[in-house]
DNA sequence: TTTCATTGTGTTGATATGACACAATGAATA
DNA sequence: TATTCATTGTGTCATATCAACACAATGAAA
């Protein structure tokens, strides 16, 4: 895959390196302290966040385009990332990022150059733990930061829709499939995981219907050992099964019909 | 939108009217005698069969490029179209449509026309009344059939894999989507929607447990009539509740977590 | 030693689901 | 005209699932 030595490089180049007219926005969540995180970027010298994005090369599966930019901000591998979505209204565009940043960047986008025109964006969705990432700015960016999902910055063009959709999605994806292993470390607490599942969901579960629950789905393996250290009772520690839980993954939770 | 008077026309300006590197492809399904049928169109000069597809007009809505496309070939509007997949593998276009098309017809793609490189196609799905339906063909096929989804023929490029998808996403969302209204004539009787579903998931419903499940979600008006002329006993006639089956689309059936 | 928030493990009643039975209908048949 | 019979309408029952709730066990903090 191609360097760019600058900004300027990329404006020139990168129409004969990427797929034109089709970018990649990731709503890459995390989860800290109970609460429900979402990684943005503010762009140098543009009112608004918006979401790690990037373009696809010419050569590249779109899947391999979302890992890498996921990679780019965060830099983990191999996580589970959703297409959820292809947000193509020929509107989104008139206020694109790319042309207004480099406007204000004192920087006129050429008529004709391949980010003046109009972009459909591919969303992808993935859950990530928090305490292994650290974010990485980009070029245009002056920040990389977690913000909680309830209490949003302003979001360049239609970012706030996506991420909107991105969320209902990882709501409804919660009832058939399985999810928290790239959340949650290695061995956690059934109050852990019922925390994250309350906060995706945005909503207070009954402790004992929970256990119940997930259990029956067979995905844990239920640990010997106790998280030791903790005021009050010592709780049991549990694990993913691996194989059950990618089997969930690609089987689904539910029974259906 | 701008009008092409020849496969050569197209060939030559359809670059500037395109989004490059963008086309659709819907998956319409259609239901008749108790079979879940796919509308495919068979390109002259080519093995296999493809779903029909197209490409988006630079000021087009994604969503409308779709709805053309259907409308195109069914000659149906206002039907409800789902948007299910992006796929966005580079070596799909490896043996594209067009580029094999084309030079079977005896026109080589000139190098760097817009219909030589790659696309990614996003996938669309639809539900529509076979018997409203005039298969129309395009220029470039020489059919235009309905086919049974137990009995396809041969299909070109990764359309078979793009249909299975589309399958697989109808009969998960029959589960919290309502299903029926474009499929199904205004009026119809319980078992006909019963013959619906059990079409689509390719499975066998107990009779008196389909009438009580699909009956609690209250989209269905019983109506006073009953079918005449019928062998055997006369059964009663159903029509959606148009506003709660729209309140169903929107919220979803299922009660989730 | 006592306190007390938290965890582990139940129970109960309401509701949903799967399996199944029987009477009613009405065109086809004798 | 009476009988047949596939099909429809409407149930029941046993079981699984789900929401709501209670109580004992734990172990750090007071």
């Amino acid at each position: 895959m191609p360097e760019f030595k600058s900004i300027k490089d990329y404006l020139e180049r990168g129409g004969k390196h990427f797929m034109p007219g089709v970018s990649i926005d990731c709503v890459i969540f995390g989860f800290h302290t109970n609460l429900l995180k979402v990684l943005l970027l503010k762009p140098k010298k543009v009112e608004g966040w918006a979401l790690p994005g990037g373009f696809v090369y010419n050569e590249e599966h779109i899947d391999n385009s979302a890992q890498r930019i996921l990679c780019e901000r965060t830099g983990l591998h191999d996580i589970f990332l959703g297409q959820f979505y292809v947000f193509g209204s020929p509107l989104r565009s008139e206020k694109s990022l790319s042309v207004e940043a480099f406007k204000k960047a004192g920087i006129d986008i050429p008529k004709g150059n391949w980010l003046g025109g109009r972009f459909i964006s591919i969303g992808y969705y993935a859950l990530v733990d928090f305490e292994n990432v650290i974010p990485a700015i980009d070029r245009i960016s002056e920040a990389c930061e977690w913000w909680d999902i309830h209490r949003l910055p302003a979001l360049i063009m239609d970012h706030g829709e996506i991420l909107q959709k991105a969320l209902m999605t990882l709501r409804t994806h919660l009832s058939y499939q399985p999810v928290g292993y790239n959340l949650l470390p290695q061995k956690f607490t059934m109050p852990e995981l019922q925390k994250l599942y309350e906060t995706i969901l945005d909503e207070k579960l009954d402790r004992r219907n929970f256990q119940r629950k997930i259990l029956s789905y067979g995905i844990l393996k239920k640990l010997k050992e106790q998280r030791k250290g903790v005021a009050h009772k010592a709780p049991f520690l549990y694990s993913f099964d691996l194989r059950k839980y990618h089997r969930a993954l690609k089987e689904g939770l539910q029974n259906g019909w």
